[in-house]
RNA sequence: GGAGGCGUCGCCUAGUCCGGUCUAUGGCGCCCGCCUGCUAAGCGGGUUUGGGGUUUAUAGCCCCAUCGAGGGUUCAAAUCCCUCCGCCUCCGCCA
């Protein structure tokens, strides 16, 4: 949820980041009067139920004194006090109805304030690139698309060749998109998210192996429409719980209704088993692991002052790069534009790698710094002077699954064997080469 | 799965049976001040969070909500009723 006083003291700000998105400007002018009307009748209904307050203790006290009349027998007093305890009642239930009305309007202009406001994505950075899906600017490219002195075979053909990958028994077991890692497949997951794990550990994180099946206000504190969003698979016949796409909804969710300290920025390294159920994508990536229902992920997650959140995302890619280069890939980074940030991104970096065999960079990380927006929606609060106020969070990809495609492709022999890229080798025992078995 | 108990403003706690100065008690911790060579002790004050209003404005002041969450009953709910969430104990089942 973007913040209600930006909107106020800036409308143009938010009007230029709908813009940069291609979304709708006028919500801005339409939040503006919801707002005005929600807080006047705010204002009436609780000046109404102040006076319903004082009137109602009135009650309380005309009733002590007559109990205490009736006690003393005086019955003239009791008569007396009886006819002012009724007439105070009288007037408490007038006010009553009445407070009932005006609390019922109040409600009804907050409830379509904030439905309205949470259709708002967050406010984009200065220097994201307008426009959509094609308009990202390139940041750098690091290396060269890899030359083979032969014809490269794709990472599905590989990993059947050294028995990492296999498809068809996943399709088998579990329909299609879901794949077997077996062998050195296996190996070199676990050693990839290991080398991930300990690169943040040594940065700082803390690693966490997270829950991924959550409750739906986690899922939707984290900016993801559990009603609407095709990409969630749900568990609801028995259970009200979402499979999660990241462990980024776990860990936003973490800290959920707390006040924390982030005098420096709180890190964590999440692990999990991520679920998409790529509703849409019918016909595309349909081979081999690039595009699966089910893969694993190290992803980093901070929070911080919404003044270090700059700085913050700038760290985190350059871990994500870190680890490109000790995978040995070729990679690019593109400054994803405006209107294809997520909900909660105010800019996001992207890092992709060279893919031999479809001659294109592919997603293999995603950074994005989500400001407060996240963090306001799900209540995450540090002290500042005096007053507690909504911290940033940051998110950014490690290591996932679909790197051992560009690794496997990129580092694939004439044999069809696969050099084991030198930082991965200590994770799977110092095997070098991946050899061919089939 | 069955039976029971519990959830109070950082932590502990009074209040809930029987609704009405509860404007939620007290202690610990923490903050400010006083006192004192220093420290400790002592004394005084403060100490949930969100929202609205007032103000040039941080402050200050006024108001509304907040006793796990949400509904309901009532002039009036921490207190009575319902639903949900969480924690604990016992029994059963599975490992």
């Amino acid at each position: 949820m973007i913040d209600i006083k930006l909107l106020r003291e800036n409308p143009d700000a938010v009007r230029a980041s709908q813009r940069a998105r291609g979304a709708d400007e006028s919500v801005v002018d339409q939040i503006l009067e919801l707002d005005a009307t929600r807080r006047s009748s705010l204002g009436e209904f609780e000046k109404v139920r102040a006076e319903q307050k004082q009137v109602s203790k009135s009650v309380g006290a005309a009733m002590g004194a007559l109990n205490k009349a009736k006690k003393s027998g005086d019955d003239a007093e009791v008569a007396r006090l009886q006819a002012d305890a009724d007439k105070a009642r009288e007037d408490a239930t007038a006010l009553s109805t009445r407070v009932k009305e005006l609390e019922a309007t109040a409600d009804e202009a907050g409830a379509k304030f904030d439905e309205l406001m949470r259709t708002v994505p967050n406010v984009v950075l200065d220097g994201v690139p307008a426009g959509g899906e094609d308009d990202f600017v390139t940041v750098k490219t690091v290396g060269e698309p890899v030359q083979f002195d032969f014809e490269p075979k794709d990472h599905l053909e590989i990993g059947e060749k050294v028995g990492a990958i296999d498809m068809e028994r996943g399709t088998k077991v579990s329909g299609s998109r879901f794949y077997f890692l077996k062998g050195v497949g296996a190996r070199l997951e676990l050693a990839l998210l290991q080398m991930a794990l300990d690169q943040a550990i040594a940065n700082g994180f803390t690693p966490m192996i997270t829950p991924t099946l959550v409750r739906p206000e986690t899922m939707q504190g984290t900016g993801f429409d559990v009603k609407h969003d095709a990409e969630i698979y749900r568990v609801q016949e028995e259970d009200d719980l979402y499979l999660v796409g990241t462990s980024e909804v776990a860990l936003a969710g973490y800290h959920a209704n707390e006040i924390i300290d982030v005098t420096e920025p709180v890190r964590y390294a999440g692990w999990s088993s991520c679920y998409r159920r790529e509703a849409g994508s019918y016909g595309k990536d349909t081979r081999g692991i690039i595009r699966v229902h089910q893969f694993n992920k190290v992803e980093m997650f901070t929070y911080c002052k919404v003044e270090d959140a700059e700085a913050e995302h700038a760290k985190m890619l350059a871990w994500e790069e870190e680890m490109l280069a000790k995978c040995e890939l070729s990679y690019r980074v593109i400054d994803t534009a405006a209107g294809d940030l997520g909900t909660s991104a105010a800019r996001k970096f992207d890092c992709e790698a060279w893919v031999p065999t479809q001659g294109t960079y592919r997603e293999l990380t995603s950074t994005s710094n989500c400001t407060t927006f996240q963090a306001r929606r799900l209540n995450v609060r540090e002290r500042g002077e005096g007053a507690t106020r909504a911290v940033a969070t940051l998110n950014g990809t490690l290591a996932t699954t679909r790197w051992l495609v560009a690794i496997l492709e990129t580092h694939q022999q004439a044999d069809g064997s696969v050099r084991v890229p030198e930082a991965l080798r200590k994770y799977m025992g110092g095997l070098e080469v991946l050899p061919v078995i089939a």
